[in-house]
RNA sequence: GCCCCCUUAGCUCAUCGGAAGAGCAGCCGGCUUUUAACCGGUUGAGGGAGGUUCGAUUCCUCCAGGGGGCACCA
């Protein structure tokens, strides 16, 4: 039967039941018990009064509330499995018991409404624990069905764009969004304890900096102007560094202009924090007590490996990278690392890394010491100024942790934002202009500190062992379907705006 | 942006160059201790647009969405 007529059929019985004054929405209900609970309170009444053999259980009156999953109707009795947050209870509904006009109700009932059972529970001859309903309330009429009960929702597309689905049908899928949020939680108790103050900071911004990527664009109509979603927390934090607060975190959305693939969502959630008087090596501290945290199943115990990249490179490669730094490129082409032209010893070092070792590091390790014109936020070694204090923690062949001794220096600040400028005057469009806002706050003086980054969604995707983003995101980011598109457009109207009047590179 | 694969009923799955089949759900009837309840009856489908063919769901092209890979990705 096709969805418009079944969708139909449910309406005509929300009619029907209109017709005899019985609403399907809007009604009043106060469970006194979750589906668990209303067991436990079974078990323990048959714990503290055995019962007779033969002898019907009368255990405590409870109230619950759920979903309709399962529906056995047989004439004059109906057994219904309803689900709730915490799990599934049967209910038994008797014509007897509840009368005609409620046992009317019953027989309309249909899986996915919402009702609830007040009566005492009870387990049933075949043992199965069970509200014995007195009363039965219908509280929200389903218009369109739920997933087969059976094998529940498979379509993958469909799971994505309507998660409420996926997680209706399926315990596990819901379990599994409660462990992320159990992560976040971690992650933000453990802060909180350290005495890291959280923070919001802007996420629309004139220039989107602090990391290297495309932003999107948004159109301020007020302003007639346009303003970017950020890519990165970094700048509003180090900002609150140098207003005097010591340490601080944020945990939010950030956004990236760019495609999609199961390890990237245009739209992530990043943890940044900062913490003065400290440095990289403090930072290392921090991220292994952090992950630590929610680190349960996986080997996740530190300490961790710690490395530093021209070491690996040497080690895994067989090039003295340091001894070949002014021949960088023809080290790459030696070791048959595609390299573009432009890039200088660091970028291409840096290339190297990524290419030949870093998906091969498994055990969780600290690479330390990144060339410092690939890093220009980060504190330069005092005796290697090719290399700045900052490290990437690499679990399983990703990036889960970015962190180094932030760069305080305004004027050695200045000038690699000077040379990160001619990359993007290059054409380099991932590299933010100068953000002379930020260099200001800076020159009043940022202490020393240590910053670090996680990615909270890779993080979760390891401590789960997902391989794929959008399966620890309850609503990943999906290519808009062309109707609601087109209904979009007609509900928005059209606005001129500069983004829309720029080329689409 | 490129390459490969996928799209059959509301859901879960079959089948096929020659009348598209099932389970669940739905509808009608039966059934007062069921467990994916059961029994009888019954409605309903090839993502979209073209092309090849006597005939296309099947073969071809394009489009859309999805999955994987590449590119991109501090």
């Amino acid at each position: 039967m096709p969805a418009d007529e079944l969708f139909a059929e449910r309406l005509r019985k929300v009619e029907q039941l209109a017709a005899r004054g019985i609403p399907s929405y809007g009604v009043d209900f106060r469970p006194t018990a979750t589906m668990t609970r209303a067991r436990a309170l079974l078990d323990v009444h048959e714990r503290e009064h055995p019962p007779e053999v033969g002898e019907p259980v009368v255990g405590p009156e409870v109230a619950v509330a759920g979903r309709v999953m399962q529906l056995r109707p047989q004439g004059g009795v109906c057994f219904a499995h309803l689900q709730d947050e915490t799990g599934r209870l049967q209910v038994w509904l008797r014509e007897d018991r509840l009368g005609d006009a409620t046992y009317d109700v019953v027989r309309s009932l249909d899986l996915g409404d919402i009702v609830g059972v007040s009566g005492h529970v009870t387990r049933t001859r075949r043992g199965e624990p069970s509200v014995l309903a007195d009363s039965m309330t219908l509280l929200v009429k389903a218009l369109r069905q739920p997933p087969e009960k059976f094998h529940g929702l498979q379509d993958l597309e469909t799971r994505y764009r309507k998660r409420y689905l996926d997680l209706l049908s399926s315990g596990a899928q819901r379990r599994h969004f409660a462990t992320r949020t159990a992560t976040i939680r971690a992650l933000r108790a453990s802060l909180d304890s350290r005495g890291f103050m959280e923070v919001e900071t802007p996420i629309l911004q004139p220039i989107a900096g602090g990391g290297a990527a495309v932003p999107f664009v948004a159109h301020w109509n007020a302003l007639h102007t346009d303003v970017y979603l950020r890519i990165a927390i970094e700048l509003h934090l180090k900002r609150l560094l140098v207003g005097g607060y010591a340490r601080v975190y944020e945990i939010g959305r950030v956004f990236r202009n760019e495609g999609l693939s199961p390890k990237h969502n245009p739209e992530f959630t990043m943890l940044e924090a900062y913490q003065a008087y400290a440095t990289y090596d403090d930072m290392r501290a921090l991220t292994e007590a952090l992950i630590v945290v929610g680190g349960r199943s996986l080997d996740l115990h530190p300490p961790y490996a710690v490395t530093r990249m021209a070491d690996l490179v040497h080690e895994r490669c067989g090039v003295d990278v340091l001894d070949r730094w002014d021949d960088m490129q023809q080290a790459a082409a030696d070791l048959n690392v595609e390299v573009p032209a432009d890039h200088g010893p660091g970028a291409t070092l840096l290339e190297i890394y990524e290419q030949r070792v870093e998906p091969e590091l498994w055990a969780p390790t600290f690479v330390l010491d990144y060339p410092a014109d690939v890093s220009p936020l980060a504190r330069r070694r005092v005796d290697d100024p090719r290399f700045v204090e900052r490290f990437e923690l690499i679990v399983a062949g990703r990036e889960l942790a970015n962190a180094f001794s932030e760069l305080n220096d305004p004027v050695d600040q200045r000038r690699r934002f000077e040379e990160q400028a001619q990359l993007r005057a290059a054409g380099a469009a991932e590299i933010p202009p100068i953000d002379e806002d930020f260099l200001e706050a800076i020159e009043v003086g940022m202490p020393p500190a240590g910053g670090l980054g996680v990615g909270v969604d890779r993080l979760v995707m390891v401590l789960t062992g997902k391989m794929s983003i959008r399966d620890v995101l309850l609503f990943p980011t999906m290519r808009p379907q062309h109707r609601s598109v087109a209904a979009a457009a007609h509900d928005y109207g059209h606005h001129e705006s500069p983004s829309e009047r720029a080329e689409d590179p």
